[in-house]
RNA sequence: UGGGGCGUAGCCAAGCGGUAAGGCACCGGGUUUUGAUCCCGGCAUUCGCAGGUUCGAAUCCUGCCGCCCCAGCCA
């Protein structure tokens, strides 16, 4: 992947990351990571996160762990660690370790005792209603728990009795003793552990409590050595948090706290972190959280977390969406603080552009109409070659069967043309792709009125590779020789949504009513007969119709089915309608 | 009435005291056997607003205005 796009632009955490590197911060060392919670499946948003954290480790010399957050069982499930991984790896990433927190969790209770020992955290007996009532508002301070000021060997007695199971689901938690009258409330005393006995996805049954996402995270990304740790605009105020774990519990100094990692192998050299937050990536026309997505999945408004229509990392690739264009995505939209909906028609342009430059051509024809070239015999068979791409030789060439009967788009015959119609007319003049110039003799229609066959002449000086080929006509049209073209099913896809916003609910809408009915269509469609070859997940460009890619699960040589990505752009059909 | 952020074109986004990059979109024009691609050109006298400092301000200062996040024993 050091290919296509050359990194341009520049954006602050580059800066940062820049910087910080010159000066020889952290010996000049940059170590990041990737940390999803295994509780559901990676999106497009969470692209941005996994090209931050794996593009600047790359961009610097340095590396990038992926690391699983289960902190909180029970809401995850190891089920998702396939996916999360595999969704990686498409994306074109490859972690130096794969981590889970729950490696920790003997170093986090180590790390507890110790900032009790230094009367830095004590346990709380009040129960969760108790302490939001203790906590203040946004406006007013909280107070001190009545138990903030227990001793110390009482708080190491009531810990480690916790840690031993005798105490129940949410009658205490260890809390960090910072300052309950902060103004930022993530400071008032924040819970380090609570008490859950659930059955752990990795650790099963040996804790009966578990760490908070601040104490855990930063200390995790302390123990990997972590030099830059990104992540979202909303844990910008808990980086005092974060800071605060990790210069209290200072691991460096405290080897004593991660024995237990050396002991199993697992690389260990403590760093001072630095969090760095960045606006997550939106997009429009789609949704985003994970409780939507869920919905649509389990309401069956789309096929499942896969569906080509979704925005999950699984359903982007299965609609024919590049690993390379959604990088290049990214690297576009830019990385910033700012609150912001990236327009999803820079994601469609950089699926075009990556697809113009990689997708092979071909014919297809969706909507078919019969054409008959009766200066043809009617047992006239013949080879054409043609170029499979443009502008690149290297694509080679392909044979394309000709015979007197074929099949042309529908839509590319009109009886009456609107103003500016390039393509067949009666009477009028086309050119057959890669075949000639074809005049239209003769429209029959059936009882209903309907066009159904257009009796056409080729012009024998026009065809293909002779002089005469030059003559110019306004349209060029594809087609395919009804005899030799294969049936396939094809998928045309459009937006899950049909507004910019579905989120915005000021228009008396909620979200789902916004679903894109047409969003997905499915129709027989006709392909000249090389596409039989095609296999799963091999994109083309259907001349004149767009880009489609073989469906990953569904296709197959005997009963072919294609996924349009995305149309090709189209400079006519806005203008017409 | 607390704390933390952010305001540059329709959407993103550079810019870091020396006179507004780039992309998408849009509008022209050229090439083209895909109404595609490609190529050229256009698209902010102005950076949320108002003052101030300066020879010079999107960049510095002050004051307003607007938007986002925070009161889980979620992450």
């Amino acid at each position: 992947m050091a290919d296509e796009h050359p990194t341009v632009g520049t954006n602050f955490i580059r800066q940062i990351v820049l910087a910080d590197q010159a000066s020889g911060k952290q010996d000049g060392r940059v170590t990041t990571r990737f940390p999803p919670e295994p509780n559901g499946h990676l999106h497009l948003g969470h692209a941005k996160a996994i090209c931050l954290d794996f593009g600047i480790a790359r961009e610097f010399g340095g590396t990038c762990n992926l690391r699983l957050d289960d902190t909180n069982p029970g809401k995850e499930d190891p089920a998702f660690v396939e996916g999360i991984k595999d969704s990686v790896r498409w994306l074109g990433f490859e972690w130096n370790e794969l981590r889970h927190a729950s490696d920790y969790f003997e170093v986090f209770y180590r790390a507890a005792l110790k900032l009790i020992e230094d009367g830095k955290a004590y346990v709380d007996d009040l129960n969760a209603e108790e302490v939001r009532d203790y906590r203040g508002t946004l406006t007013e301070p909280g107070r001190d728990s009545p138990y903030r000021n227990r001793t110390v060997e009482e708080n190491l007695d009531l810990f480690k009795r916790m840690r031993a199971g005798e105490f129940a689901d949410g009658s205490r938690t260890l809390r960090a003793k910072i300052d309950m009258a902060s103004g930022n409330i993530n400071l008032r005393d924040p819970a380090l552990y609570r008490i859950r006995k659930i059955t752990h996805q990795n650790a099963g049954d040996a804790w009966p409590i578990y760490p908070m996402y601040d104490f855990a995270h930063s200390l995790s990304d302390a123990l990997e050595g972590i030099t830059h740790s990104f992540c979202t605009l909303e844990f910008e105020d808990h980086r005092p948090l974060y800071d605060w774990c990790v210069d209290n519990v200072d691991l460096p100094n405290h080897p004593e706290l991660w024995q237990p990692l050396i002991e199993r192998g697992l690389r260990t050299a403590p760093s001072k972190p630095r969090q760095i937050e960045f606006a997550r990536g939106n997009l429009s026309y789609t949704v985003m959280s994970k409780r939507k997505l869920a919905t649509l999945v389990n309401d069956r408004l789309v096929d499942g977390w896969d569906d080509p229509r979704m925005p999950t990392l699984a359903g982007a690739r299965r609609r024919g969406f590049t690993a390379a264009a959604i990088r290049t995505f990214w690297e576009r939209a830019g990385v910033s603080k700012q609150n912001s909906v990236i327009d999803y028609g820079v994601l469609e342009a950089c699926v075009r552009e990556d697809l113009d430059a990689r997708a092979p051509r071909r014919m297809a024809v969706l909507d078919p109409l019969k054409l008959t070239i009766t200066n043809l015999p009617a047992t006239h068979m013949e080879t054409l070659v043609f170029p499979n791409h443009p502008k690149d030789e290297s694509f080679g060439t392909r044979e394309v069967p000709l015979s007197r009967d074929l099949l042309i788009e529908h839509e590319d015959f009109a009886e009456v043309p609107p103003k500016g119609f390039k393509r067949l007319v009666p009477g009028g003049e086309v050119r057959l792709r890669g075949i000639g110039i074809v005049k239209c003799d003769e429209a029959i229609k059936d009882a209903a009125g309907t066009v159904i066959e257009l009796r056409c002449t080729l012009d024998p000086d026009s065809r293909h590779g002779t002089p005469g080929a030059d003559r110019k006509v306004k349209g060029t049209i594809h087609w395919v020789s009804a005899r030799h073209a294969i049936e396939a099913e094809v998928r045309l896809y459009d937006r899950l949504f049909d507004v910019a916003d579905p989120d915005d609910e000021t228009d008396g809408k909620t979200w789902l009513d916004h679903v894109n009915p047409d969003s997905r269509r499915s129709a027989p469609a006709y392909l000249e007969p090389s596409l039989r070859n095609a296999a799963p997940e091999q994109h083309f460009q259907f001349e004149r119709i767009g880009y489609f890619v073989a469906d990953r699960h569904d296709h197959t040589r005997e009963a072919p089915v294609f996924n349009r990505a995305v149309n090709l752009r189209d400079a006519w059909s806005p203008s017409v309608r």
